[in-house]
DNA sequence: TCCGAACCGTACCGTACGGTACGCATTGGA
DNA sequence: TCCAATGCGTACCGTACGGTACGGTTCGGA
């Protein structure tokens, strides 16, 4: 708890260096070894450390792992401000890499491991691990999305009242049930171009329900008018 | 895929009366305690049975587990065959009523537990839990879906090159990310109408992506989402 | 130079789990 | 009536885990 300030803009309530790096290989050992693997004996083996020290610094297994969770959350840095798109093409390109960066977080290895493990310790209550992840993990995703459409129904080029709603859609369209079955332990469809066929289908399917006649540019008279 | 005649409809690889009632008491024991208390000796206690039979009747903790699976996709039973919808009224309405069933499966508790405890022993290699619960509940979601949206097509009321990627859309449009944040621990919204109003609207979505002209009634493409 | 704080490695403790073995009751068939 | 099978209840064993305690070491500040 100690509060320390120092001139280099640093998140004030992370670990220090040392517990940083016992956290990084605990995040490693979770990945490779799954829930199972993450015994306070072996990550103080592993990170060379005590297991006293384990306990010192996060309290509890469940703040050890509560900590595994933040660690991971902080490597990831906020997107930048998501700028207007000049036209159709480009937003659509926005939304297409969205939806593949979002395919690809959701297949990785750290995020299932990590889901896998708050999902298993959701039965107890309280579910900790689940809220954190669905706070931590989730809000990047809402944010940006929610970024990216708002700069998209700005400049008239997709319609919708509830924002929430229409990410709630685009969500469903990206990922269908492919979550869910990685989590199950389904391997990924051979092809590394399956994700990206995946994302622009998703993209074109929503503009389809989404996006306005200026944008949408397939159906025969389509009206441009520029904004 | 295995098509069984028999006069008495009984699964004949199923377990003894007795073995059933064993595995409705883990079953029961699961979806209130969660995987943790999901022990050998709970489970012998709580249905006044012997651990050596436990180990008897199912070899090992997996096969137990495994058992608990089958026992509960056993007692699911096969849609009747979908009759051909006699207008688009009705055909919108076995989708709906298609959707909000599957949303009140994967919210029930059974449900979660089930996938919470295959989730959480995906880790390690094989995934046996996992495939298990793939095969045996999405194999039911998938044939029913696609027997109905066949019917629909046979009628000229969708239209789709591919039915697993129409019923993926489906799937994606029902779900969104219910089944994560359920898994995860969250909270239900508010409102049992909430589900209904979902399953609505997915349907909706989906008719504005595959549906033919004739289904619509007005032009394909134009999707106002009022809320 | 000394001192105290932090920390590592290891040992230790209580508990709980998976899995096995044994004694005894019940039961259905010969 | 006898017998073998089935199964219940309990005790037991080895292991592994979470959490704690202790001795030895390093290191920065006074």
């Amino acid at each position: 708890m100690a509060v320390q300030i120092s001139p280099v803009p640093q998140q004030m309530d992370a670990f220090t260096p040392r517990q940083n790096a016992v956290l990084d290989v605990a995040l490693n050992l979770l990945v490779e070894g799954g829930g199972g693997a993450l015994t306070t004996a072996r990550i103080a083996r592993a990170a060379n450390c005590s297991k006293e020290s384990l306990y010192k610094w996060f309290g509890d297994r469940d703040g050890l792992l509560a900590a595994i969770i933040e660690y991971q959350a902080g490597k990831v840095r906020l997107p930048e401000a998501a700028t207007l798109p000049e036209n159709v093409a480009a937003f659509r390109g926005s939304l297409e890499r969205f939806a593949l960066d979002l395919l690809n977080v959701l297949s990785g290895d750290v995020s299932l491991a990590l889901n896998r493990l708050a999902i298993g310790q959701a039965s107890r209550e309280d579910a900790h691990l689940g809220r954190l992840v669905l706070e931590r993990g989730r809000r990047m995703i809402g944010l940006r999305a929610g970024a990216l459409l708002e700069a998209g129904r700005a400049q008239g080029l997709i319609a919708y009242d509830d924002g929430e709603e229409a990410f709630g859609t685009l969500y469903g369209l990206i990922i269908r049930d492919l979550h869910v079955r990685r989590l199950l332990g389904d391997p990924p469809a051979s092809g590394n171009g399956m994700l990206e066929g995946q994302a622009k289908k998703a993209v074109e399917q929503f503009f389809s329900l989404y996006g306005t006649a200026e944008a949408t540019g397939s159906k025969p008279g389509a009206v441009r008018t520029d904004t």
